[in-house]
DNA sequence: CTATGTATGTAATATCATAACACGTCAACC
DNA sequence: GGTTGACGTGTTATGATATTACATACATAG
């Protein structure tokens, strides 16, 4: 059993493209979940805990439909608002975020850290990491400055290749 | 008759915000269409000069469905294809951007110019602003850099208030 | 004038998202 | 112990966004 601070994937978790032992991961980010809805008196109920579970078994952002066909299967109610309940629960814990690009959800990756990140999209194996993104924040708002635009909120979202389909096979 | 250089919109597009001329501003914006789809022999035919002309009519992000309706009042076609391939044309001449985060269309206030700006969404007024995102684009593609993440395409969205809207009435 | 490519029109359907209401659970309160 | 109220879940129905597939028109090169 690996010792936390030897999994690549928790220790560099920008790095969703990297190899890591992802089991381990997703069990630590739920443990991590599990602690801070606890800490705000957030309900992690069965649902919301299973869908977390789902976006957590790949770096990759799933449709609110395709998280809903699972839960069906699994018995939970099959209509749509089941599952936007709870992935916009995940998001508004900061559990979850939303990507605008492809009208999907991942699994926050710093759950805790109050981030506010960029997206990196592959357009190969279609995998979504996280990136700082608090230059890129800052030299927005220098911009929208300039135009007396007051910014609450940046969507920031790269689209391109990550390091493993950069190299065709 | 104004000269075009006495268009504070004209002379500043990033400030949709800015009191201006509009119809000044969106007439040039035509002629400007004009010029480039025939510089590249890309055909502005009738349906897309005139969602082109809507969109022009003020700075806001339309629907699809928007244009549409408005395409069908004309004698247009009435299903949604109409639209949405006016708007893909018009988008990829650089003559209309699409806003991720609407789900919607605006015209390019820098046609020709071969730009990827951040945009500047105002939550009050629902206009939409074009700003610089250079630098902004650059940090992005620094820290993806570090991941080993090859950015194509960068999509920066920023919501927030305009200079008119954060001062309520 | 006819073959070709491009644009437009239409029907049908897929995909994404929300409103409105019913029911169940549980804790706080009397 | 029953009542109330907040919250979560389930379901129906509908709305909003987008695409596929195919038919038709239309310009232009040959």
């Amino acid at each position: 059993m690996p010792d936390p601070h030897d999994c690549p994937g928790c220790a560099a978790p920008d790095l969703a493209f990297a190899a890591h032992d992802h089991a381990h991961c997703a069990h630590d980010a739920l443990n991590r979940a599990e602690a801070l809805t606890a800490a705000t008196g957030a309900r992690l109920t069965p649902v919301r805990r299973r869908v977390l579970e789902i976006l957590l078994e790949e770096h990759k952002a799933l449709g609110a439909y395709d998280v809903l066909s699972r839960l069906a299967q699994e018995g939970f109610g099959n209509q749509p608002p089941v599952a936007y309940r709870a992935l916009e629960f995940l998001v508004d814990q900061g559990l979850a975020h939303r990507i605008q690009r492809l009208n999907a959800f991942t699994a926050c990756t710093h759950m805790g850290e109050d981030h506010a990140p960029a997206f990196l999209i592959c357009r190969g194996c279609h995998s979504v990491a996280e990136a700082a993104a608090t230059a890129a924040r800052a030299a927005v708002e220098t911009e929208a400055a300039r135009a007396g635009f007051q910014v609450e909120r940046t969507t920031i979202e790269a689209l391109g290749l990550c390091p493993a389909c950069r190299v065709p096979a």
